[in-house]
DNA sequence: TCAATACTTGACTATTTTAGTCGGGTATAT
DNA sequence: ATATACCCGACTAAAATAGTCAAGTATTGA
């Protein structure tokens, strides 16, 4: 099991802005230096951030973007959210009728893998941005 | 974040075997059959299992596989890294000096994402092969 | 006004990982 | 003998990942 660079440099760079949040926007530029992430791939991460009203966007010098959110009311799983990263561990669908071998009854390792996907999602549903920026005020 | 199939596909086998010993050998082909997984993949997983001491083999009419624990002293965590399955939710690698944006420092999500290894492990750690047959006596 | 800054968008691509298959074994029971 | 069933390394098609590239548009400050 992986967690994707995107959703990782995703909370990263929200974090980013939670600490070094001046109430003017930040600039992907900075967040690109000081996190060390490609600018054109935070492009890319932040354009469904604020599809999903994440963030904001002022274009032009000295432009950037500002968090719509105060960071103690942005869960983690909002983030994932927005990066359509899901936790996989199902060989099935889980919505569908059928089972996951195929036959009409589900597998014998059906629960075990829900109750799998549910430990993982309850952990981003109680993590808070606001979280790690508390333990790492010492860190960059 | 996705559960590869090698790791979904042994506890799935795994669990064949623990609902349908009979004492005697169990060959990979019935558990093919029963769980609709290929036959040659699961001689692949099975080597590696062999390899970790979680099952034994023989070979020839009426060989199969048989489990060397009960299935009750036999953890998920056993299984998965029989399979070299790894939790991986870091950019940096965890013995590493370095911190994960190269930088001296460790990254301002670094301590969030080994709280979530750790929190997954754990599951893997809690949970026993009979654990997930208990709670599918129904279930093939 | 005009150059520089910074966001916007879709398409593209190299690399890696995944999910297997294939071929040719060896050991054992009947 | 022959069929069964494990053994093992090498191979591969397809998908996912981790980005880059090109060509914009909007805004500010000199």
């Amino acid at each position: 099991m992986k967690l994707n660079t995107k959703s990782r440099y995703a909370v990263m760079a929200l974090a980013d802005m939670s600490k070094f949040s001046r109430k003017r926007p930040i600039s992907l530029r900075d967040i690109s230096l000081r996190q060390n992430i490609s600018l054109l791939y935070l492009e890319q991460i932040f354009l469904k951030l604020k599809k999903n009203n994440l963030v904001k966007s002022t274009r032009g010098t000295n432009g950037g973007y500002v968090l719509i959110k105060d960071p103690n009311e942005i869960k983690l799983s909002e983030i994932f959210l927005a990066l359509d990263e899901k936790v996989k561990t199902l060989r099935c669908n889980k919505e569908s009728k059928k089972g996951c071998n195929g036959k009409s009854t589900k597998c014998i390792t059906h629960n075990l893998w829900d109750e799998l996907e549910t430990h993982i999602n309850t952990f981003f549903e109680n993590k808070k941005l606001s979280d790690l920026i508390k333990i790492n005020q010492n860190r960059i």
